[in-house]
DNA sequence: GGCCAATAAATTGTACGCAATTCAATATCT
DNA sequence: AGATATTGAATTGCGTACAATTTATTGGCC
C-alpha cells in the first residue's frame, strides 16, 4: 500500500536551475492533474454510460444543439479524427443523431436525442460533486480557470505564429 | 459581453446558475490546455524521436536513474498498463534498457543508455522554448504550477477517501 | 458546362491511458 | 516445507488524440 503523497518534499527548488526537474514543470503539473480529473469523473460518469470526452461533447450541445462536427471541434479543440469515432459511439448509445446537412452535404449535423436532453439535470450533480472534490472555493475555481484559459490562448497564439 | 457589475472579483452569477457552461469548467480548461501543451511539445520532440510521455519518463530518469517500473509510475502517476508498452518502444529506440532485478525478479529496472544521457542538454532547450511559448514570467509559472499541483493533491486525497 | 482549388468528414496508423485480468516471483502462515 | 496470499509486470480490450491521407461535395473560374 503506497501512500498517495509524492516523496518530493525537498527543502527548496534551488536545484531547479537546469529547468528539467519534473516537479517544477508546469507542463507536467497540467498533464497529471488533467488525468487525475478524468479519473475523478470516471466513477461519476460510468453509471450514466459516458466517458469524460463524451460528457464534454454533451456540455457543448446542451449549450447549443445541432452543431456540425467541425463547430463542435472548434469548441472542444478536437478534430474529426477524434470526434468522428466518438460521435459514432454516442450515436450507437442513443445520445445523438448524425445527419448530413441538406444545404451542404459535406457537413454532418450532430443533434441531441430526448434521452440526452433528459440527462442534463443529472449532469449538474456531477459537476457539483467534482467542484467539491477540488476543495477549492468558487472564487479560487474561477480564478484558476481563467489563468489556465489564458495560458491556452497564449499557446495557441504562439503555435499559429509558426 | 461583461455585465455592468465588476467582472473581475465576483464569480459571474449568470453562468454559475447551471454550473454546466463549458467555458466555466476548470476541468475542461485543464484538459484542453494540457492537450495544447502536448501539441506544442510535438514539433520540438519529433526531431529527437520522442513523444511527450516518453520525454516525461526521461525527465524522471535523468533525475534518478535505474528505477523500477512501479517507481517510475509513482512519479508520473501512470501504471504498468501505460508504461510497459511505452518503455518497450523506448527500449527499441535505444533510449533505455529493461532488466529484471537480481534480488527480486518481479521488478524490472529501467536504466538509461548513454544515448539518453547525451540527450539531456538538448532537452533543456526544449523546456526553455516551451516556457517562452507560455508567455508567462518565471514567477507566474512557479505560482501556477504550485496551484495546479495543489489541486492534484486535493483530488488524490479525495479519491483515496472513497 | 468543364476544370480545379478548397472544404468537411471519414479513414488509417501510431501512441497513449486505464480497468481488468493474467502470470511469475516472493512473502506469509502454519 | 507446503499451501496461500501478495506483489510487480505484462497483457487484453476499449476509448481517445492526432498526423496524414482519402473521399465526397461545393465554390469559383474560364
Amino acid at each position: 500500500m503506497s501512500s498517495p503523497r509524492s516523496p518530493n518534499t525537498r527543502p527548496n527548488m534551488r536545484s531547479a536551475n537546469t529547468g528539467l526537474q519534473l516537479d517544477g514543470q508546469l507542463c507536467f503539473a497540467l498533464y497529471s492533474t488533467s488525468l487525475a480529473l478524468t479519473r475523478q469523473y470516471k466513477p461519476l460518469l460510468e453509471p450514466l454510460g459516458l466517458t469524460y470526452p463524451q460528457y464534454l461533447a454533451l456540455l457543448v450541445l446542451w449549450e447549443r444543439d445541432a452543431l456540425s462536427v467541425s463547430e463542435l471541434g472548434q469548441r472542444l479543440f478536437l478534430d474529426s479524427g477524434t470526434l468522428t469515432p466518438l460521435l459514432k459511439r454516442m450515436e450507437a448509445a442513443g445520445w445523438l443523431t448524425r445527419t448530413r446537412a441538406v444545404d451542404d452535404e459535406r457537413r454532418v449535423i450532430v443533434a441531441l436525442t430526448p434521452a440526452a436532453q433528459a440527462l442534463r439535470k443529472q449532469a449538474q450533480t456531477v459537476s457539483r460533486q467534482l467542484a467539491k472534490s477540488t476543495g477549492c472555493s468558487a472564487d479560487e475555481l474561477v480564478d484558476l480557470t481563467r489563468r489556465v484559459q489564458q495560458l491556452r490562448s497564449q499557446l495557441q497564439a504562439d503555435a499559429s505564429a509558426h
